[in-house]
DNA sequence: AACACCGGGGTCTGCCATTCTC
DNA sequence: GAGAATGGCAGACCCCGGTGTT
C-alpha cells in the first residue's frame, strides 16, 4: 500500500461560491441568532473557552456547530495544535480548523498519531495531508474509528485501481476515508450489480471504470446513483450494452449529479431543442453523444446555444459536434467574433474550428487570415 | 497539412437529519 | 436524553493534445 502514490497537480473545479456564501451567511445569521446561541450556555467549561480563544479558534463558530464539545472538560486543543504544527501547518490553520470542525480537540494524542499514520499510507508527505485537512477538516477529524479507516484502505486498495486513481480518489474526495467501510462497500456492489444486470462481463472493471472517472461517486448515496442509472435507462432507451458503455465512458462524470439536477436539465435541453424544431430522436442523440451536457446549467446551456446560434452556427451542427459546448462562453464568442472578422463559412466548413485547443484554434486562424 | 476522433487532465465542502452509544 | 457518529444533500466545466486518416 505504500506504493500508492503519483504525484498530482491541483488546480480546479468551480468551488461554487461555497465558502464565501457560508462566510456572508454567518454574518446574517449571527445577527439574528438568538442569545443562547451567540453567547453560550452557563454550563459551558470557562477555561476551555480561554483556551480556544487564545488559539484563535471561532467560538462562536464552534457554539453554532457543535455545541456540545465546549461543555466537555477532558479535551486536547493544545495537543492537537502542537500535533497538527509539527505537520507543518500554521497556527491560523489550525485555529480555522477548530473553528470548522470542533470535535478534533477531543481526540487524544494517540488517536492522532494512528490516524495520520493511516493516512500517510496513502499520501507521501505530511504536507498533502495538511493541505487537505485545512481544506475539509470534517473528512479527518468525523470519524474516531481507526479500525474502519485500516478496513477502507486495504478494502479501496483491493479494488485494483491504480495508484493514481486511488491517490486522486482520496485527494479529491476524502470524505470516502471516513465512510463506514459497510457504505463504500454497499456502493461498490451497487455498481457491480449495475454492471451484471446490464449483461457486462467484468463488474470488476467497470467499477474501476466509473470510479476512475467521477471520484465522487463514492461519497453519494446508492440511491442517487440507482436513481440515475435508472433514469438515464429509461430516457436514452439504449441497449443494455450501449447503456454499459455510455456509463463507462463520459455518462460516468454524470452519475453523481442530484437525481433532480440530471431530470430538470435533461427537461431544459429536451425543450430548448424540440422549441428549435428538433426531434425528440436529437435530443437523445446529444445527450448520448455528450453527457456531460446535463452537468451544464440551464442557463450556461441556453446563453451558448444563443450564442452559437447568432453566430450563424445551425442548432443541427451542434447536435452532430456537441462537445462545442464544453468551451466558456467567453471563449465561444471570441472565437466567433474572430471568425466572422475573417468571413468564416460554418455551413461551408463545419464547426469543428470551434471545439478545437487554443493553439490549434490560433494557427488556424493565422493560415485563414494569410490567405 | 489539415482534419476528425477520442480520451486525458484537474476537481469538493459544510451543513442538516438520523442513528448510535453511553 | 445528550452528545457522538454517520449518512445524505446541494451546488453545477473547461481545456488540451495524441493519433490515425486523407
Amino acid at each position: 500500500m505504500t506504493c500508492i502514490l503519483t504525484l498530482l497537480h491541483v488546480t480546479r473545479r468551480p468551488i461554487f461560491c461555497k465558502r464565501t456564501c457560508v462566510t456572508s451567511h454567518l454574518t446574517a445569521l449571527h445577527s439574528t441568532l438568538p442569545k443562547s446561541e451567540t453567547q453560550g450556555p452557563g454550563n459551558e467549561n470557562e477555561s476551555l473557552l480561554e483556551n480556544l480563544t487564545t488559539l484563535g479558534v471561532d467560538v462562536r463558530m464552534v457554539r453554532r456547530r457543535q455545541p456540545g464539545v465546549l461543555k466537555r472538560f477532558a479535551t486536547n486543543e493544545h495537543g492537537l495544535t502542537h500535533f497538527l504544527q509539527s505537520k507543518g501547518a500554521s497556527q491560523e490553520m489550525v485555529a480555522s480548523i477548530i473553528s470548522r470542525f470542533p470535535r478534533a480537540i477531543t481526540r487524544s494524542g494517540e488517536h492522532l498519531e494512528q490516524r495520520w499514520e493511516l493516512w500517510r499510507r496513502v499520501f507521501k508527505s505530511d504536507g498533502e495531508i495538511v493541505n487537505i485537512l485545512a481544506r475539509s477538516p470534517e473528512s479527518f477529524f468525523r470519524s474516531s474509528d481507526n479500525a474502519n479507516l485500516k478496513e477502507n484502505i486495504v478494502f479501496l486498495g483491493s479494488l485494483g485501481l491504480c495508484s493514481k486513481d486511488l491517490y486522486r480518489l482520496l485527494t479529491t474526495a476524502p470524505r470516502t476515508f471516513s465512510n463506514s467501510l459497510e457504505l463504500n462497500q454497499q456502493m461498490v456492489e451497487l455498481l457491480r450489480d449495475v454492471c451484471l444486470s446490464l449483461g457486462g462481463k467484468d463488474p470488476d472493471q467497470f467499477v474501476r471504470a466509473i470510479i476512475s472517472r467521477n471520484s465522487y461517486v463514492l461519497i453519494r448515496s446508492t440511491k442517487r446513483i440507482k436513481g440515475n442509472v435508472s433514469f438515464l435507462q429509461e430516457t436514452l432507451g439504449l441497449s443494455s450494452s450501449k447503456l454499459l458503455e455510455l456509463l463507462q465512458g463520459q455518462g460516468a462524470e454524470v452519475l453523481d449529479l442530484s437525481n433532480e439536477y440530471l431530470l430538470n436539465n435533461f427537461r431544459d435541453i429536451q425543450q430548448k431543442l424540440l422549441s428549435l424544431g428538433c426531434s425528440q430522436d436529437e435530443v437523445k442523440t446529444l445527450v448520448v453523444k455528450y453527457p456531460p451536457v446535463l452537468y451544464i446549467s440551464r442557463e450556461n446551456l441556453r446563453n451558448k446555444i444563443d450564442c452559437l446560434q447568432d453566430g450563424s452556427v445551425n442548432i443541427k451542427q451542434i447536435i452532430q459536434k456537441p462537445k462545442v459546448l464544453e468551451f466558456s462562453m467567453d471563449n465561444l464568442k471570441r472565437r466567433l467574433k474572430e471568425l466572422q472578422e475573417i468571413g468564416y463559412d460554418f455551413e461551408k466548413n463545419g464547426i469543428g474550428i470551434l471545439d478545437s485547443s487554443q493553439r490549434r484554434f490560433d494557427a488556424k486562424l493565422l493560415r485563414l487570415s494569410g490567405q
